[in-house]
Order: C-alpha cells, then sequence, then structure tokens
DNA sequence: TCCAGCAAGTGTTACGTATAACTCCTGTCG
DNA sequence: CGACAGGAGTTATACGTAACACTTGCTGGA
C-alpha cells in the first residue's frame, strides 16, 4: 500500500457527503434511481472525487465472488501474432466490462507451469492456447470456465474450442505449389507438440497422397531463426535428390530456412520455393517476400473472448472455424 | 464462479482436518512452527489437498492489504523485445513471491488509457515503459510505488528509472560509422514522443557535431516495416546528394528501410551502410545481417523488478544504466 | 506445593464492499 | 380521515482470510 496515508474507503467518502456508506456504493454503483436523490448522489458523487476515491477490488471482488477478470494463456510473447490475439480478446472483454490479464509462457517453447501462482489475480475464465497446453490440468483442477485456442475439438474434455482453420491453409498452400509444379517437398516442422502443428503435417501428408508421383520428407525444428537455420542446413546437406518446395509450419521458421539457403549458395525461389504461415510482419521484411498463409490474429481473440462469454453465460459458443487465406508473393515459384 | 458446487473453503479443509479455520491459515500459511503439532499439520494438509483446497486470493489480499502482484505497461509486445523485459521481470519477481501482470498498450503506438480498468487485478505497484507515458497520471493518482523504464531521470516527478545506455549505443554507432569514413548521415527516427527515441537524436546530433565536415537529416516513421518503407522511399527519392550511411532508431524500420532501398534498386551496404538498434531476431533474418546496438531486455526486466522491490521495501534503488554493445554484421561498410 | 513457561491449539475480529431488509416521512386516494 | 404507496435513506450482514489475544493442559524448577 502507499506509504504514508491509507487509501480512502467508501466509508471516508460516506463521511465526507454526510450519507452512509451504503448510499456510496449505492451511487457509485450507479442503481441509485428512486433510492437516492439527485442531489445526494452528486454530493456523493463530489466527495469521491475530492478524496480520489478508487474501491478497493479486493473487497468487491470478494464480495461479489467475481473478478471480470480473464485469462490469456499463450506461447511467449516474441512474434506479434499473439500480442494481436490479445488486442482483439482484450477490446471485446472491454465492451463487456471485462478485463484480460496475459500469461505468457516463460521460456517460449515449454509449457506454463502455474499460471495462477504468476497471475494472482483472481480469475472468472481462462481462455488458452494449446501451445501451453500444460496449464490445463491446474485449470480443470479449479473448475475455471474454460476456452482453448487451436485445440482438438475432440480431446479438450469438453472446453470449448475456437480454431483458425489451418487445414483449409495447408491445403491451400499444397494446392499452390503442385499447381506450380512442384513434386518433391520438404516439411520444416515445428518441434512443438500442439494439435495446430499436428494439423499441419496431417494434412499436408494427406493432401500430397492424393497426386501421384509426389514426395514429402518432414524434419523438425524448434521454432526460432536460429532452430529453422540449423534444422534446413542438415537437411539441405543430406544426400539424394534436392526437394523443389519447402513448407514451413510458419513463417519464422521460414526466414531461418532463407538463411541456410543463402549459406548454401541456392536461390529463392529460383532453386527452392518457399511458404510460411501467419503472415508476419517478418514475411515482407525478408527478401523474397513470403508466400504464406494470412491468419487473423486479432479476429481469432474476438472469437476467442466471445466464446468464453457465452461459456460464462451458459450460452453456447459460436461454432465454426475461422476463415485463412493463402497470400501468394514472391518466395514460390515452378521448378527449374 | 464455478457452476454447480462452490469452491471450498479454509473452514471446509478445517472442519474435514477436524481443527479451527485458524490453525488451517497456520499450516497452509507455513506459520505453524511451534504453533501446531506435526500430525495435525499433516492432517490439515492432507486435507486440504483432498478438498482440491485453493485460497480465495480476493480475501486474502483484502486482509493483507497487498497483492504480490506487479504491472508490466509497456508498448504493444509487436517484437520480442518488451516480451524479454517480462521475462526477466517475471523471474525476478517469482523468486521474491512476486506476480507480473502485463498490460500492453492495445494498439501499439497510442499510449495505454486507463491500464487499472483493464488490469483489474489489484497492485502493489508499476513498472512502465516511458513509451506508455501517459498512464502516467493515474498511476500517480494511485499513488503506487513506480519504476519507469528508459524514462528522463530529471523528468520523472521522483518516480525510480532503470535505463539501459542508449547513448553509449548511439556513440558506438556513430564512432563506427565515422571510422569506415562516412560523413554523410540520415537519421530514421520514430515519431513516438518518448525520452528514449529524444536519447537517440540527441546523442546522434551531439556526436557528428564533434567532426567537421559531417551532415546529418532526419526523417520520422511510425515504427513499421510499412511506415519505414515510405518515409525511406520518400527520403531517397528526395533531390541532392544521396546519404552514405542510415541510422535507424530499432531494428524494425532498419527492416522496412532494407525494403526502400531495395525497390530504388540500392543495394546494402554498397551503396548505404545502415544501422539498427535492439539485436531483435528480425536483425538476422533479412541479407545483409544488420549491424545493430545489443539490449539485453531481460536484464533490462529483472532489474526494472528489483528497482521495484527496493521501491516496496523502501530502499534505495541500485543506480547506474545498463551496458549495451555494438555488433558489427554486414550491413555497414566504407562508403564507395 | 505452586507458579512460570511453553506447546497446541481456539475464538474473534477486521479488511472494504454490495445488497437485502428495515425505517421514517410525505403525499394521495378511497 | 386513515391507510397505504412510494421516495430517501439507513442498518446490518456476509464474503474468506490472517493474525491477535486468549485458553487449556502439562512439565519443570524453586
Amino acid at each position: 500500500m502507499a506509504r504514508g496515508s491509507t487509501r480512502p474507503t467508501s466509508r471516508d467518502v460516506a463521511q465526507a457527503a454526510g450519507v452512509s456508506q451504503a448510499a456510496v456504493s449505492l451511487v457509485l454503483g450507479d442503481k441509485w434511481r428512486g433510492r437516492v436523490s439527485e442531489p445526494t448522489a452528486q454530493r456523493v458523487r463530489d466527495a469521491a472525487l475530492e478524496l480520489g476515491y478508487r474501491p478497493n477490488l479486493a473487497a468487491r471482488n470478494l464480495r461479489l465472488g467475481r473478478t471480470r477478470t480473464v485469462l490469456l494463456v499463450v506461447p511467449a510473447l516474441t512474434t506479434e501474432f499473439f500480442a494481436e490475439v490479445y488486442t482483439g480478446a482484450a477490446r471485446v472483454a472491454a465492451a463487456h466490462g471485462f478485463g484480460v490479464v496475459l500469461y505468457p509462457s516463460p521460456e517460449g517453447v515449454g509449457p506454463a507451469r502455474d499460471p495462477f501462482a504468476s497471475a494472482q489475480a483472481a480469475l472468472d475464465g481462462v481462455i488458452a492456447s494449446s501451445m501451453a497446453a500444460d496449464a490445463l490440468s491446474a485449470i480443470r483442477g479449479d473448475q475455471l470456465p474454460l476456452v482453448m485456442l487451436d485445440s482438438d475439438p475432440e480431446g479438450s474434455l469438453g472446453a470449448a474450442t475456437v480454431n483458425l482453420d489451418i487445414a483449409d491453409g495447408i491445403h491451400q498452400v499444397a494446392d499452390h505449389l503442385l499447381a506450380l509444379g512442384h513434386r518433391s517437398f520438404l516439411h520444416l516442422a515445428a518441434d512443438i507438440p500442439s494439435w495446430t502443428f499436428e494439423v499441419r503435417a496431417r494434412e499436408l501428408a494427406s493432401r500430397l497422397a492424393d497426386v501421384p508421383g509426389t514426395e514429402l520428407r518432414t524434419i523438425g525444428a524448434p521454432i526460432s531463426i536460429e532452430g529453422a537455420l540449423r534444422a534446413t542446413e542438415a537437411a539441405l546437406a543430406a544426400p539424394g535428390p534436392r526437394p523443389t518446395a519447402l513448407v514451413c509450419d510458419d513463417d519464422k521458421l521460414a526466414a531461418g530456412a532463407y538463411k541456410a539457403i543463402r549459406r548454401a549458395g541456392l536461390r529463392v525461389p529460383d532453386d527452392l520455393s518457399v511458404t510460411g504461415l501467419d503472415d508476419l510482419g517478418l514475411a515482407t521484411a525478408i527478401d523474397p517476400e513470403l508466400t504464406t498463409v494470412r491468419l487473423d490474429a486479432e479476429a481469432f481473440g474476438e472469437r476467442g473472448m466471445h466464446a468464453l462469454l457465452a461459456v460464462l453465460e451458459g450460452r453456447p459458443p459460436e461454432k465454426g472455424d475461422l476463415p485463412v487465406s493463402l497470400v501468394v508473393r514472391g518466395s514460390t515459384a515452378p521448378p527449374q
């Protein structure tokens, strides 16, 4: 608490305005129509302003048994993707009188340990990315209303899920590369266990399986430029015919792959076409600009918050995946 | 709160263990040495585990008058810089039993409006980046202990400040470019009003003023790849001799400048040397890799949290700026 | 023998708020 | 003229926790 004097309470305001504490609560809680006269209400408001009164949230939360605060559990914020998810969620939340507290999994890769020890705030609900899924047990233990982002709709133990249509995105990537004439593919996969990445692998393999004469190899890498660089370098140094198309699980991996390709003395897209997924700012910062799948992160966050509000009010959350779209840029071309 | 049954309280645990609520509080609060016998304490712990008891934080906060939670106010998390600041701050906080709640200024550029309406958590203190300085008035109004990051040590109204030695970083950049033989400079400045950017402009100008025959022009841009691209394009299209060195306020601006330079048919570093500041992952994702100033964001966050803890305990915070270092890569070379 | 001192607890209270239940007063209608 | 409806408040209480002050039984020293 502040040094020196203590913060004014509703009782202090009441005394200053010459009314009871209950009247202050009524007026400031906007529930005074027909209970307090207008002049008195004004006196209370003036006194509150004068004293710089701020309600004690701990007391209010205790009294009401709810906090109007929700937790957003995300992997580390090393790209703007989850920052935008937060923006969308926070906007919707604010419109409904809720606040959003962010819990970024500390090291980016490892799962969140105990979001409730760290985010000391008491919570009404949780929105969690499947990339931080290990927090799930603690959350379920608390019986908190839960919405999962990009998570297996079947395996989420009844929690509501909000998903991007990643499968469709991967299909579009595959179709685009196939149409260009590519037949030999390398998949640079994120080596984080998460449903969203499983979908990429499954859908890519399934789409290519429909086309006779295609080849698909897969390598894993941690989601970082360094990690992708090393994995791609190793793959390019491997014996055998070089693939002509490199499908990356996200834009950051693609940026790392670019570096490996340059170091190997090859060029994008002449020697190797590359695709990403996310459409971060990074996608247009690298040269050539990256063909990638655009995800609407803000809409994702909005939808997540809407779903959580629905759960909190006992309504069924909206169904259906969020659409994504392929953005074709300079990193893909027909094989030589 | 959870649907169905209500959460167990310390009184429920007491009843299950056959002791008083006070005993439960003592045992679980780890203050029972010499007050409760070991067997009884164990019974209480078992009962708590059995019932899945979690203390009600609102009640605890109300009782104790503090929350062991601090707020970190940052500009939007569109780069990993503030994500790392958070990581550092959260690590130190956790070691002292504190939690950190993040308040990212919604739109990235605009200042935070009311961090306390959104971050509903009750707070013991605040760490704020100077880039979100408009929140200051609300914070001061609440008399909350405050630490400012990268803020004017003189003008911060007595709040503790923790700064990176940006001035030294800019000096190193200037000296490096001068040593290479550059005399005609362009400064791509972030057009956000913030002390940290004022320092860059001031120190660059002052260093160049020491060397006769140097020229310095400045252009402003919003901190985004698009913004930097447009500003740099305009500058390159301007009449008069082209500068040979482009000093950017941060790496993101440098990435945008790269694009403008490519579009103008020029090359880095042959036609134009470019420098950044931050040493984000982006710095090595672009080609050629960027000469930039490395900031230790995690150490920055740690230092910020240490300073806040010091303020909370009435100790004087550690003085002195955090060192930075120039990282020379491929984007700088002697002028042709 | 008696009291001090300690272990092992229990009873009670306060934190600041929101609200249900109550009181008092004034004007109006049957 | 009496009763009653509503306006304008007030009083009292509970939310769950932490901690202060107290009790009880026992042991050991004078």
